[in-house]
DNA sequence: CTGATTTATTGAGCTATATCAATTATTTAT
DNA sequence: ATAAATAATTGATATAGCTCAATAAATCAG
């Protein structure tokens, strides 16, 4: 066990989730009892969209990117994962396979939880269930944003919807452009890559956003969202 | 209380989801101390996106168009909910508003339930929450599926799931589709009015599907897949 | 039944954005 | 350090799909 990463024991594991706070340490021994630590190298798979899934995957620490495939087309990216968040978490209950792929943005430790578990647990502590539900909540109002970014709005907005996303302060900006290709961004915006280099040069022109290789920084945010707003 | 629709009475409602199904008598009770039962009409609008989400709602009989709302512009139709399915569940935990709009496709009887009851529900009963989770294990995967429907494919596909979605034999056709005029079809598939108009004239020509009227009945089932796969 | 309003249909032109191709910059491997 | 491979950028062209406008059909109100 190192210093500053997750432990490998849910007892003492400093970056659990809320949810995990409402279980009880004897719970918390029993999923420690049905998971199975695994380090994944940046730029790896962590699940395959269409694959078997036989686990719950629990990022005990890392940085991951959610995203759809389409055959023989280009990839909807759909979140960033952080430390303390799951993927996957509709296979217990919905069909036995993921319905996206994940990919790691850097080395990142992950939990794999035996589904069953969970259930289990879920059956057995409604607090633990509310919290999961919880999550479901704030879910489920993303994937809106997303749907109503996609479904109305044009290039400009949707790559400021992108840009306002990937901005956000909870994410470690340095950590994440320097993980993002412009295709990665292209494919948040659900553009082409040219599209998206032709924008990002003209926000830049405009004094909306700075550029310093993969970083970008936005300059003007009340701007952004203006153009967000518009579409 | 009639013959044919939903009870008044939680305890004898032969229409209860399988979430319901879960509670033993007493809860049932308490549940239906918290609810009030309101008719609405063909046309009303039952829930509107950004308004202050007081309750939980479900449908205890009708027909329900789910859409997004987009400020100045068109809306993009997210699902048609039948009886026994919840409005707005995720006010629960989630902001205090509702994320979606919606409006009864025909007469339909709603039950509005306190938040507040359902939140203790999902603590003290393990399979109640369960059940809501199963919920939303396909309302996410039902979200992914139309992110990938927008977020890629073009006209001929968009509208290919639209109407492999509204054609789906748990929908009473007849009811379905009296309902939905080209603006709503176009609004499902997120293209305009008008390309829907002749896409639908295009498909009728390669007779894979027959229209007349508002109805519209699929011919050629697999060629329709073929291009909504296609994109 | 009749005029008025809404909804559906069709055509023509315009625009947003993708695609293709070429060039430059950056990273990786030897 | 140099070659090879990958990623970013820029320009030119093609086209999917929108918007606008006009007409036709259907529904509604009196």
């Amino acid at each position: 066990m190192n210093g500053y990463s997750a432990s490998t024991n849910c007892l003492n594991c400093t970056k659990s989730a809320k949810c995990f706070k409402q279980l009880i340490p004897s719970e918390l021994e029993f999923i420690n009892q049905n998971k199975t630590q695994i380090l994944y190298k940046k730029g790896e798979n962590i699940c395959k969209q269409g694959a078997f899934a036989s686990y719950v995957l629990y990022i005990s620490d890392g940085l991951v990117k959610l995203y759809l495939e389409n055959p023989n087309r280009k990839n909807i990216n759909i979140k960033i994962l952080k430390t303390a968040e799951f993927i996957g978490l509709s296979s217990i209950y919905g069909e036995n396979i993921y319905n996206y792929s994940a990919i790691a943005l850097k080395d990142s430790t992950v939990c794999l939880i035996e589904k069953e578990s969970i259930r289990k647990l879920l059956i057995n502590n409604g607090n633990f269930a509310s919290e999961i539900i919880k999550w479901y909540c704030k879910n489920e109002k993303q994937l809106f944003t997303k749907i109503k970014s996609l479904g109305h709005k044009q290039m400009h907005g949707r790559l400021a919807d992108t840009l306002l996303y990937l901005c956000n302060e909870s994410f470690d900006q340095e950590e994440i452009f320097s993980a993002l290709s412009r295709k990665d961004i292209a494919d948040f915006a659900c553009i082409s890559t040219e599209s998206t280099v032709r924008l990002l040069t003209e926000l830049k022109n405009d004094h909306i956003i700075d550029m310093n290789g993969r970083m970008i920084k936005i300059l003007n945010k009340e701007l952004l969202k203006e153009i967000s707003k518009r579409g």
